[in-house]
DNA sequence: CGACGGATTGATCGTGCTCAAATCATGTGG
DNA sequence: CCACATGATTTGAGCACGATCAATCCGTCG
């Protein structure tokens, strides 16, 4: 299965690093001479845990994966879900911040993050790649931290909905690789409450199912207006 | 009022770039030839706001900053307070992604992120402490995500109570520059909830008032049972 | 001293959580 | 191919935590 957001251009587009997208990150590093092998992991198993020495840079071939934080009487904070295409596990300092764990069976590229560090050394455009990529998860954990901090159940969900369709919407319909659960874990809800707020959608016709994690938008613009 | 992680070590200190701090960034850009001059903002001054173009990073001298995104209908989320010493506004992207203001009267110092951008084009040394200090951003919201998502009221506000003590207490006292609603915007609680779990901590003996803002932690073991 | 904004405290309300049961989907073995 | 087992999802009922609304109280500054 080819994924389109992994497509390596025919003609290489100039990239402006300003405008960095985490897709193009492994094109740019395989200009750079850097090795990226693949690696597969099966469904729910842990890509590295929170703490744990920083060794490689991960990019999504085909799959899921989920990154959080666990409180020690289990309560459990995912920060982000990666989805073909993306980039994660990426640190400045030495550790891992936060565990990550295929949410399905997936397949991941990986470089090592020592190579990364190297070739930053001396190529400004793969320093600024990985400066920009960490500011592109920082801009997305603000957001999220207005998410958990300022919305109610309904606004986080139709949050979730429109960022999920933005990115793995394929012919108006999504095909969500989570549970319920994974989703309250990452909106600060309830399995419960992510449920009951998908049936309320649905009864107002705004999103449709075929099955419970096949879901079609049928009208973007009400969802927006409900994400506050 | 000589702020004490301002001040400029007699000997230049190696730097690994691997445990940049924020706080002496302003340093190494002096041995780089970048000149930052100052300025100074009066109490609820804004010093810019969400999606403005991002020309300035500052590092505050003495006052303090709140950060922060707005909803329409008003809602808050306080993202971070900035404190004498710490480093803000800095961008990967074109834009500001919050509203900067000053809490009390503040003074900073700041640099042209142009320059800086060029400095970091030559200078490794400033790359990397321009993706550190952005990585310390993260690793903050990170941890703030989970403290929204997933802490209760008392665990929210012994954490910031913990947090503020280890970034400002002077001879085991802390002199709160915000007030109680900028403290319930930043915890994602209402100011009545901050300020009732504030009394309940005094009644139990594990911190002492002297004035509202004025915070002498007793028991930071306590504390730290209480954060989760 | 008085006025004003900030903080505390109280009473009530409501959203989302908890606990529980029923239903649905998926995959496995007979 | 069907029966069953298992986990995921939905739905319901009741509850609790933090929000809301409201009334003092306090500290600071004119």
């Amino acid at each position: 299965m080819l994924n389109q957001s992994l497509r390596t251009p025919a003609t290489a587009a100039p990239i402006d690093p300003s405008c960095y997208s985490a897709e193009q990150f492994f094109v740019t590093t395989g200009h750079a001479g850097l090795i990226a092998s693949e690696f597969s992991y099966k469904k729910e198993e842990e890509i590295y845990g929170e703490d744990e020495p920083s060794e490689y840079v991960y990019q999504v071939v085909s799959g899921a994966v989920r990154s959080y934080k666990l409180l020690s009487d289990g309560r459990r904070q995912i920060g982000a879900f990666y989805l073909p295409g993306d980039v994660f596990g990426l640190e400045s300092g030495p550790t891992h911040r936060l565990t990550a764990e295929a949410i399905v069976d997936t397949t991941v590229r990986l470089i090592k993050r020592r190579s990364l560090e190297q070739a930053a050394a001396t190529d400004i455009n793969i320093a600024r790649g990985l400066w920009s990529m960490t500011a592109g998860e920082l801009r997305h954990a603000e957001d999220h931290m207005l998410l958990l901090g300022r919305k109610n159940a309904m606004e986080r969900v139709a949050n979730f909905l429109l960022e999920m369709d933005r990115r793995l919407a394929v012919a108006g319909m999504m095909a969500l690789p989570m549970c319920r659960r994974d989703i309250g874990d990452y909106l600060g809800l309830t399995l419960e409450t992510v449920s009951r707020a998908l049936s309320q959608l649905q009864s107002k016709g705004i999103l449709g199912f075929s099955g419970a994690r096949q879901i079609e938008l049928r009208n973007r613009a009400q969802l927006r207006n409900l994400d506050a």
